[in-house]
DNA sequence: CTGTTAGCGCCTTCAT
DNA sequence: ATGAAGGCGCTAACAG
C-alpha cells in the first residue's frame, strides 16, 4: 500500500482535489451527500491520512504547540506536561517538547528554536524569573506557567502561592511555634520562591530577608548545615518550625536534620509546599500544601488554544489555581 | 522584519534560490567562497531561518523523533525523556511528545498518530508487553525501551534487570534472611516485571509463581494488606525480606507495613529496584538498585539516530544498560 | 455543487 | 560555479 495523497483519492473517487480537501476540512456543505460518502469510503479503504506537513505549509499553521520546561525531571513539571499533552490532544494539536535542564541559556536556545519552527503556540515553564528571550514572546500565541512577572505581558498560570502559604504557616503558628524559618532554593528572581516566601512573611510578620535559609540543588551542603546548626543553637529551648518551598528542598532539610541528630516533630516541626507520594510514608507523615499540577497543565493549554482560535487580542491575565492542604503529623 | 524566505535571500544576494539552498545544506563545493560569504552575511543580517515545514515537505523528512511514553509522571520515564531530548537536540532532531497515561488504547492512538505524522523515527516506552500496534513498527526507524519481547523485532534498550536483581537479592540472602518475597505491580506481560522476578527466583531458588506479591497502582489495598498479614503470620519467628520492583511499589509496601505496625529492618527487611531521592532520607535509608535512566534515554536516541542515517538494515539488537547498587540500611 | 489554478518554502535534477 | 524549473501534498480563491 503506497503512500496515498489527496490527488490519488481525488482520482480514485473521480472528483477534484479541491473537493477532497473540502471534505477533509469539514466543508461538507460544498458537496453532495453522494460524493461525501464516496470520498469517506475511499479514504477508509485506502487508509489515507493527509500529510500534516503539507497542510502546515499550505496553511502556515502546524497545529503544534511548543513546550519549554525548566526541568522535566521535576515531578511537578512532568505532571504539568501530562496535563498539557492531554488538553492539546483533545483539540488536535501535537506537542513539541523541549527541556532546559534548569539551564537558562539552554532554555533561550530551546525557545528560539521553537519560535523558528512555526509552532502554533508556546507554553513556557521558565527557568528563572526573567530572561531576554521572554521579551520575544507575545501574548497572542503563548502562555507562561508558574512565573509571575511584575508586569504580566503574557497569560500566566500559577498556583496559589502567597495565600496558601500564608494560611498554612499560620496554621503552624497556631501550634505554638516560637519561631519559624523558610527554606528554599536560592530565591534569585524566581517568583514562585518569592511568593511563597512573602506568604510566609505575611503569616509570621517577619521582615523580608530574615528567617530565610537557602540550599543549593547541587554540590555540598556544609554551608547549609552550618546555618542550620546556628539556628538550632540560637533557638535552644524554643519550639522552632520550618517551611520548605518544595519536596526536594524538604529532602535536603530532612537529610541535614538527620545528620545533626534532630527529629521532627520533637526537636523541630516541618511543613512543605508540594505533595509527593513519599511524603505520606515518612514517620510522621509530612503535612503539606498540595498543588494541582495536572490542572495547571490543562488550564494553560486550554487558555492557549482558546486564544489561538479566538484570534482576538485580549489583555494578559493571571490565572491562579487553588491548592489544598494535607495536614498530617509533621508539626 | 518580515518573515524571510529563501527567495528573499537569493534576491538580496543576487543569486538563485538553488545556490542558497545548496549553501544551507552544506554543499559549499558548489559555489565560490565569495558567494558563500555573501550568503552567510545576508542570512545573519536578516535573521533568516529556513522553514522546517517546507523543508520537511520537500525532503519528506521532518527531522522529528516521535516519542511515546507509558507514563511521563513516572520518575524513571521523565529522566529517560530528558536523555532522549538532549541526544536528539545534539543531532538536530526535534522531539514530538506523546504520553499514554498507562492506558494501552491511548498508546495505540498515540503511536499511530505519530506514524501518520511523518516522524523520522520512533522511540517507544511501552505500556505493556504486547500490543497489536507494536507489530506496525519497524526496526528501520524505531527503538523500544524497557520492553523485551520474546523475539526482538526492534532494537531495544533495557536495564540490566535479571542479573542485577539476582545479585542484589543474593546479597540480601547473605544477611541470613529465612524467606524472601518479591513485590510488584501485577506481572501481566510486562517484561521488566518478569525479568526482575526471574532474577529474584534465580537468587532464591523458589519456583515461579510463589513468593510473589502484587499491589495495584490504584484503588484499595485491603487485599494486599491481607496477603501481607498472612505472610507475616505464616513466617512468624523467621527473618523475612522483601524486594520491591520499583519505588512506587516500595511506597505501597512501606505504607502497608506501617499500617500493620511493623518496622524494618527489625520486623522485616527491604530492598528495591530504582533509586529515588527520597529513599536516602528514610530511616534507615533504603538499599536499592540504581538504574541509569538518563543513559537509557540517550542510548536509545543514539541508536535510533544512527540507523536513521546509516540507512543499512541491521538486525535488531538488545542493549542492556548496567546498574549499580546502593547498599544502605534497610536490610 | 465541483473543478482550475495558483501558491506555501524549499529541494533537486538538468542545463548553462 | 550558478540558474531555471518542476515538484513535495495540500489549501483557497475564483470560476463555472
Amino acid at each position: 500500500m503506497e503512500k496515498m495523497t489527496i490527488k490519488d483519492i481525488a482520482k480514485l473517487v473521480g472528483v477534484s482535489t479541491a473537493t477532497v480537501s473540502n471534505y477533509l476540512n469539514g466543508n461538507l456543505s460544498k458537496m453532495s451527500p453522494a460524493t461525501q460518502k464516496k470520498i469517506a469510503d475511499m479514504i477508509r479503504n485506502t487508509n489515507y491520512v493527509p500529510s500534516s506537513v503539507a497542510r502546515g505549509l499550505a496553511t502556515n499553521d502546524s497545529k503544534t504547540i511548543g513546550v519549554s520546561v525548566a526541568d522535566i525531571t521535576n515531578p511537578f513539571t512532568s505532571t504539568v506536561l501530562s496535563g498539557i499533552y492531554e488538553e492539546c490532544g483533545k483539540h488536535g494539536y501535537r506537542v513539541l517538547f523541549t527541556n532546559a535542564s534548569s539551564d537558562a541559556s539552554h532554555e533561550t536556545d530551546n525557545i528560539s528554536k521553537l519560535q523558528n519552527q512555526q509552532v502554533s503556540g508556546l507554553i513556557i515553564d521558565p527557568v528563572e524569573g526573567d530572561s531576554p528571550i521572554y521579551k520575544t514572546i507575545t501574548n497572542r500565541n503563548a502562555v507562561m506557567i508558574d512565573r509571575q512577572a511584575k508586569q504580566i505581558k503574557v497569560d500566566t498560570v500559577v498556583t496559589d502561592n502567597f495565600d496558601s502559604v500564608k494560611r498554612f504557616v499560620s496554621k503552624m503558628l497556631d501550634e505554638a511555634y516560637d519561631v519559624m524559618y523558610y527554606v528554599s532554593w536560592p530565591l534569585k528572581n524566581v517568583s514562585t520562591r518569592w511568593n511563597r516566601y512573602n506568604g510566609f512573611l505575611a503569616a509570621t510578620g517577619y521582615v523580608s530577608g530574615t528567617h530565610y535559609l537557602s540550599v543549593h540543588n547541587t554540590g555540598d551542603t556544609s554551608e547549609f548545615l552550618d546555618e542550620l546548626t546556628a539556628i538550632m543553637k540560637e533557638n535552644a529551648g524554643k519550639k522552632v518550625g520550618f517551611f520548605t518551598m518544595n519536596g526536594r528542598v524538604l529532602i535536603r532539610l530532612l537529610a541535614a536534620m538527620e545528620f545533626l541528630g534532630l527529629q521532627y516533630p520533637i526537636d523541630y516541626g516541618v511543613g512543605s509546599y508540594e505533595d509527593l507520594d513519599w511524603m505520606s510514608i515518612l514517620k510522621p507523615a509530612i503535612s503539606c500544601i498540595s498543588q494541582d499540577s495536572y490542572a495547571i497543565g490543562t488550564m494553560s493549554a486550554q487558555i492557549l488554544l482558546n486564544k489561538l482560535d479566538a484570534k482576538s487580542e485580549m489583555e494578559p491575565r493571571l490565572i491562579e489555581v487553588p491548592t489544598s492542604e494535607k495536614i498530617r503529623g509533621s508539626f
